[in-house]
RNA sequence: GGAUCGGUAGUUCAGUUGGUUAGAAUGCUGCCCUGUCACGGCAGAGGUCGCGGGUUCGAGUCCCGUCCGGUCCGCCA
């Protein structure tokens, strides 16, 4: 039995008077009395039928209900009455036999672009959702984006090498999910939240460039752009240093602009220290498409050098706000200085958000014709916001607005504002791209609650080079928690980068340890005694001993990159069967209890507190 | 672990200071219609206002608890 001749999507002009037999899905029936139009829909697209004389009482005995699951047979005709909206909207297929293959029940929500559906219901009915055009636009996407990758990689010598998924927990950074082992028991696998060691462990055995498109697994809480089991685009390289990676992935991603969105991205990509991103802009991974950048008017106090005429900026005039600040910041908003006090009361409501959390938001416009008006006017003369205006590189016209408080929340805050204000303002829009490295992270980060050092990246990304005897000679042992900031590893920079698109974090990597004694040294700097470095990562040590080479790599997120792509805020638009908020599947109703048996297989009694 | 917003017809939502029979749109069902493509017209069915408790003469509306969902903080090497 052949069931279709052709699909619902290619049928033209040129076919008129073909007979063809087709199949698919009823989009929507439109009753005439004696003639029947049915949209017929499937993966390619959508074709009119027509039903009319004998055919359509067959029609009225036999009605059809959106969804239905629909074979029909018959000639090609031009339409008298075109729709310019569809590619085979010149044509239509005058029926002479049909088949209802099966019946459906009335859908819950609408199969259509704009759907009636709201997301709960669309997570719950995700197989009739993912025919929605726009949806499965999506998949289409994300097919397309690991097929370059693919191409890319494989022309440049890289090997896909899967590795394994039931490994070995080590709980250094996120939680592991764990499955219990039937044949040993009482033990336990995790799930890998990266291949990290196994392609670590692949360099070593040769295979010098080696990529997999790979799914990780992470027990953390969920966001709209974070799911418990998601992609990577996981790449790792032999005799490379950190330029070698950042010109070959940078490669990549400007192919898959050209592949996926025929984007020539042929301009070089913006590199950005941490240090830089972190004063310019607040945060490590900025959205530079837009010139807005952060300008302190108080520094805080553990930076040098300070500048003492940026201090006389504000200094003295008996704010207090400004005055007992550890950090006063500004940014200058192009345009706004017309903004009317309802506008000014907006934006101090947002900054008062839970989110945000700030008490209050210091603004001056920087007038047209010159002049300046702040909330502040009481406290700093007009030479003196002509002063805060200079540095804040703010034009006439502009609108500048300041934040006060603790150096790093007023500082991710004022980020924070400025991402908005540039959402607000259009600055932002999903079809622009600009990518960004952000360069010489810190190796490591100060864990106030367990007065330690814990690795920022990963456990093993390589020190600075020219850092490795800082990092070597030191003792990570700290006296003073409040003095953290004055021990030589504060100042440790990593040998890794990130890759940021528009904002948004689309990789990470770093240039590996290879060596067992700064890898046993790193271990150590975490508090790792050498018993638990052998428990854990022995496996690794080990190897390093058999002729590891240089190596380095990074990884992408691919859902998240994919829903950029897309021009999406949402990595769950672009998986095909996603997990809610609280890591529910509610489709097959998943996390479940499990049988009696399955535990007395396990030899595991549950007690839960 | 915490904050916050939401849950009313199959669906998306409205529902005023607590007050008569809880509405709209869409979908669904029936009838009419030979050129529609968001078809149109007429008629109809459809509700445990998430759940439990409380306040009140009276609760969709106020209070407490709980469940579910969204967003965010913590967390995510």
């Amino acid at each position: 039995v052949m069931y279709r001749t052709h699909t619902c999507g290619e049928l033209r002009l040129s076919d008129v008077n073909k007979e063809v037999t087709l199949a698919g899905w009823v989009q929507t029936v439109r009753k005439f009395g004696s003639i029947t139009f049915v949209d017929l829909r499937d993966r390619y697209g959508i074709t009119q039928l027509l039903f009319s004389e004998n055919l359509n009482n067959l029609l009225e005995a036999n009605p059809l209900g959106r969804e239905f699951v629909l074979q029909a047979t018959g000639k090609v005709n031009e339409r008298s009455s075109k729709n310019a909206n569809i590619p085979t909207g010149e044509i239509e297929i005058t029926i002479s036999e049909f088949k209802i293959l099966n019946k459906s029940a009335v859908p819950p929500f609408s199969i259509q672009d704009d759907t009636d559906g709201g997301d709960e219901l669309r997570m719950k009915y995700r197989f009739l959702d993912l025919r929605r055009n726009i949806v499965k636009k999506n998949l289409e996407l994300r097919y397309a984006v690991g097929r370059s990758t693919r191409n890319y990689l494989h022309e440049n010598n890289f090997m896909d090498i899967e590795t394994p998924f039931l490994i070995k927990s080590t709980p250094e950074g996120a939680r592991d999910f764990v499955v219990p082992s039937r044949m040993n028991t009482g033990q336990f696998y995790a799930l890998p939240q990266s291949p990290q060691t196994f392609k670590q462990l692949l360099m070593v055995s040769g295979y010098d460039r080696y990529y997999q498109i790979v799914k990780c697994f992470r027990d953390e809480d969920l966001r709209a752009d974070r799911q418990p089991e998601f992609t990577q685009i996981d790449c790792e390289m032999c005799f490379v240093e950190q330029e070698d990676i950042l010109n070959m992935f940078e490669g990549l991603v400007k192919r898959i602009f050209k592949d996926v969105k025929n984007i020539d991205y042929t301009e070089a990509v913006q590199r950005m220290t941490w240090e830089e991103a972190m004063w310019k802009y607040g945060n490590d991974k900025p959205d530079i498409r837009f010139d807005i950048s952060i300008c302190n008017i108080k520094f805080p106090a553990h930076t040098f050098p300070t500048k003492e005429s940026q201090l006389a900026l504000i200094d003295g005039a008996g704010f207090g706000v400004f005055d007992d600040a550890e950090t006063v910041v500004a940014i200058a908003i192009p345009g706004c200085s017309e903004y009317t006090r309802k506008q000014t009361d907006e934006l101090t409501e947002w900054v008062k958000r839970p989110q945000i959390g700030k008490k209050g938001l210091v603004f001056i416009k920087c007038n047209a014709d010159g002049s300046f008006k702040s909330s502040v006017d009481k406290f700093y003369p007009e030479e003196k916001l002509k002063g805060i205006a200079a540095a804040a590189h703010a034009k006439a016209g502009d609108l500048i607005l300041i934040l006060a408080g603790a150096e790093e929340k007023t500082r991710k805050s004022i980020s924070d504002l400025r991402m908005y204000m540039a959402d607000r303002l259009g600055f932002r829009k999903p079809t622009d791209f600009k990518l960004l490295w952000v360069l010489d992270f810190p190796l490591f980060e100060y864990d106030e609650e367990g007065n330690r050092w814990v690795a920022r990246h990963h456990p093993f990304t390589s020190p600075k080079p020219t850092q490795i005897d800082e990092m070597i000679n030191n003792n990570p042992v700290i006296e003073n928690a409040a003095e953290y900031l004055k021990h030589p590893y504060a100042s440790i920079k990593a040998n890794a980068y990130d890759m940021v698109l528009n904002g948004n974090e689309i990789g990470g990597g770093s240039i590996r340890i290879f060596q067992r004694e700064l890898q046993e040294k790193m271990f150590a700097a975490l508090g790792m005694d050498k018993e638990e470095q052998q428990h854990k990562f022995g496996f690794l040590l080990g190897a390093f001993e058999y002729g590891a080479p240089p190596h380095g790599g990074l990884a992408f997120g691919f859902d998240r990159l994919c829903a950029i792509l897309g021009g999406s805020e949402s990595i769950r638009d672009f998986i095909a069967f996603p997990k809610n908020n609280s890591g529910r599947d509610v489709m097959i109703d998943a996390p479940s209890t499990i049988d009696d048996k399955q535990f007395e297989e396990l030899q595991i009694k549950l007690d839960l507190k």
